[in-house]
DNA sequence: GAGATAAATGAATGGCATTCATTTACTGAA
DNA sequence: TTCAGTAAATGAATGCCATTCATTTATCTC
């Protein structure tokens, strides 16, 4: 054995050039190249390249804060795990295409995860049978959300055709200098959603 | 002149090509093909691969219900729009990570769109400033419960790491034989949401 | 009919993930 | 100490991809 390479090296290496190079430039080529090994090499420990994005899945799962359900009251603990889903995704956004579709076997990161989330919801009195949708709605958002937060400040910039769209261009000008409320419409949808689902909690 | 090629005439070969091959079957040279020319000829047409991928973008955009706000309460025209847009977009995923990020200049369809979704919120009752920060939150909604659509009925399956997270597993059994409840949790979320947001519309 | 212009061609380029036959280096047993 | 087995690394090759470019073809205008 004694081998160079392994699941951890990989991945850690993995999440070094993301950040570097943001995710045009991890590639096999670059990623065997910052391990000082030849491409091929990496085939021997993982299976391919949705396997080394796969492992960096976990490791940002892992980094999703969901201890807070263990010492902030529901409401509040949603979301800070939210926030922090969020914030740690938004900077990685191709991923979301990858594990949004992607089963949760052999994910034990994101399985303690949803472990955690779900221990939350039953001791605030959720009936079991709607925790999981809960869940899903609630990451939905959170991925939504975490494109949104790369857009563009003038993503809503109409140019040319905004005297076709009055009452839209109209809108968002009455936001002021900052024309793209992402965090203002997180915290909004957010509220609503955790307002909503804590109706839900038997008494 | 006399161009065997122009705009629509691509974009109809591209959605043709997704809806029988998906979208790793849209290659530029598939597209070619499919239109009877060289590879190379798109290019006097469009000025990369992104561009088809926006024309395409713009056609659906089109193709979400948004005359529904013109002729039915604030409510359920939401809840109309939503689902139409989920429902279009849940076919066409690989889009999302490119036109969320998108500016919508020079995009007519979309701003079209937006326009009409402007005016039923104003006509409602809705404080022009909340207007964008609340379509923001529910695209992403959107956008993420679009990607759920798609995903594998067992995506939720805990396989051999069952055991380590009790609550988890009988949350999901919990939920019978359809255990991934993309559906529901889909009607959960929009409901919250649109109960949350119809609260700031004034009297 | 001449010249301009728009459009299509086919050959090239460079990057990409992945495969595979081969070699290297280490292990544990005789 | 030798030798066989094995895990790991190598480098060359494959096939697909988007994109570029010099060149040709066809059409329209004067």
């Amino acid at each position: 054995m004694g081998s160079v390479l392994d699941q951890a090296g990989i991945t850690a290496a993995a999440l070094a050039l993301v950040s570097k190079k943001g995710y045009d430039g991890l590639t096999m080529a670059a990623l065997a190249k910052s391990l000082g090994v030849a491409p091929s090499a990496l085939y021997n420990h993982v299976g391919s390249k949705d396997d080394v994005l796969r492992l960096v899945e976990e490791d940002l799962m892992s980094q999703v804060d969901s201890s807070v359900f263990a010492s902030l009251p529901w409401e509040e603990a949603v979301k800070a795990w939210a926030y922090s889903y969020r914030d740690i995704f938004s900077a990685h956004t191709p991923l979301i295409s990858v594990i949004a579709v992607l089963p949760v076997t052999d994910a034990p990161q994101t399985l303690a995860m949803y472990e955690a989330v779900t221990e939350g919801f039953l001791r605030a009195g959720f009936p079991e049978d709607r925790i999981i949708p809960c869940i899903v709605a609630l990451e939905a958002y959170i991925f939504g959300a975490a494109f949104d937060a790369t857009a563009p400040a003038d993503i809503f910039d109409s140019g040319k055709l905004a005297e076709s769209t009055p009452h839209f261009t109209a809108a968002v000008r009455s936001l002021g200098p900052v024309n793209y409320p992402s965090d203002l419409a997180f915290r909004m949808g957010l509220d609503a959603l955790v307002a909503g689902f804590g109706a839900l909690r038997g008494s």
